[in-house]
DNA sequence: CGCCTACTTGATTGTCGTCAAGTGGCGTGG
DNA sequence: CCACGCCACTTGACGACAATCAAGTAGGCG
């Protein structure tokens, strides 16, 4: 079983974002020097989170962001008769909080799946280093963009793929991720139920283990509890509707 | 039949951004007398396109943006199957391409599906007011951010609506669109045909028309080709599965 | 006038959700 | 250490909502 959350280790070095060997990708851009003494100024605060517990809740006032270094947090949105609606899911380097820019509130829920920490970097803090130095705004920008173009991603996903692709393509992503953050591309654990995972997708818990069940029976893949392995990732390429690209490519959890 | 394209008309000092009623709107922020100055430097190029006719396409170098001046525009992508899926439809006071800021290039197409006015505005000038002013620089943030909350409270309504939901909070989105803007909440047309409708609600046309059908039939709307008019707005409301709120609330195409 | 495209309406199918029952791991407490 | 209960997950049977297939209607435009 991989356990990831051993390898990217919480840094001695917390709050210290210059030091930080993570700060170039959770804000995003290879720093210049200039920059990356700025970079000194910014309080990244960092803090542990359990299985269960809330990062914030929608509606909360919002002032920071929030920099996944370990675990993973899903975000989520609860519609007025009381259904929950997973947005994404977060892990280790990816920013929280960007949606939340445009309006005083976060316009989601974000818990912790897991053990989890977390550096929590002050909105005003950024937007002050984007005054400074145009290279870290338009870099920023890019992020908050980027987010943007992997939500639509998404919405082509649940719009054009039925039950199997979008589970196909769901641990492709992860597997793409895990890739590119030097971890076994073929080896790696959901760190998400199965209750996240089909709600996540718009499917039924039922319909998400029997696909997984399926997959297994057919050689694609093999699940333990929440240790997945790939045995046929071209296989799994073509379940998700995917043509298998050699290289590194672009992040999208779901593509 | 209400044809707005009619009343937003296409100004006569385009290309001049201080002078543009809209360019406030545009670049989405109430500007400083500062920030309005240096909003002469912006060359923003006025462009007619017809209906059909493509802004850009999917893989097209990025290098400017483009605010809706009148009529209508989808974005969409071509699936490797080939498949098309609209990801949103933009009206006037709509910026087209912010999700192309990571990139390079355009994630989408983006085609007018009427006669259309659009104004580009250079990325470089952007960025270039936005290292002037932090004000400019907050504001446009916003502005992508709040487009990426939109998106993602799009999300939520693929995952928990069914089809009559879906289409009925699509008419109230627009519906709100309209009274925001100054036209009837009640009676507007639809830009887009009834295939793009579907397209974007991931539902079939015939799904589409059945309901539009039905909520006739119900004495909700009436629809006469593209020309709608609700009838029974608190009707509308309980089927989109909202409840309805008075007074001015923020902008969502689909809630 | 006639074709074409957009849309509508009806009949049928199928995918996936719902309901229901069962399994297994894990923590708690005796 | 084992019994118990809880929860996450699995598996099967059935049903429903929406897709597909098919036919027909109505504008728009040559």
């Amino acid at each position: 079983m991989i356990n990831h959350a051993r390898i990217v280790q919480f840094p001695r070095n917390a709050g210290d974002c210059k030091r930080c060997q993570r700060a170039q990708k959770c804000l995003g851009l290879g720093l210049a020097t200039s920059e990356a003494a700025d970079l000194l100024d910014i309080s990244a605060r960092p803090k542990l989170l359990k299985r269960g517990e809330k990062l914030f809740n929608d509606g909360d006032e919002f002032s920071t962001l929030y920099a996944v270094r370990s675990g993973a947090v899903k975000t989520y949105k609860t519609t007025s008769e009381g259904e929950e609606q997973i947005i994404d899911f977060h892990l280790p380097g990816d920013l929280i909080g960007l949606n939340a820019i445009a309006g005083e509130h976060h316009p989601c829920h974000a818990v912790a799946l897991d053990t989890t920490s977390v550096c929590a970097i002050d909105f005003h803090d950024v937007m002050r280093l984007c005054g400074k130095s145009t290279r870290m705004q338009h870099a920023f920008l890019k992020r908050v963009s980027s987010c943007m173009a992997r939500d639509e991603q998404f919405v082509v996903t649940l719009g054009t793929k039925d039950a199997t692709q979008r589970l196909a393509a769901f641990l492709l992503a992860l597997s793409q991720y895990h890739e590119e953050n030097g971890f076994s591309a073929t080896e790696f654990s959901l760190p998400m139920s199965r209750t996240d995972i089909a709600n996540y997708l718009s499917l039924a818990v039922e319909t998400v283990s029997r696909i997984f069940s399926r997959l297994q029976r057919e050689g694609v893949i093999s699940v333990e509890r929440n240790a997945v392995s790939v045995t046929d990732l071209d296989h799994l390429y073509r379940a998700a509707g995917q043509i298998r690209r050699s290289g590194p490519r672009q992040r999208s959890v779901v593509q």
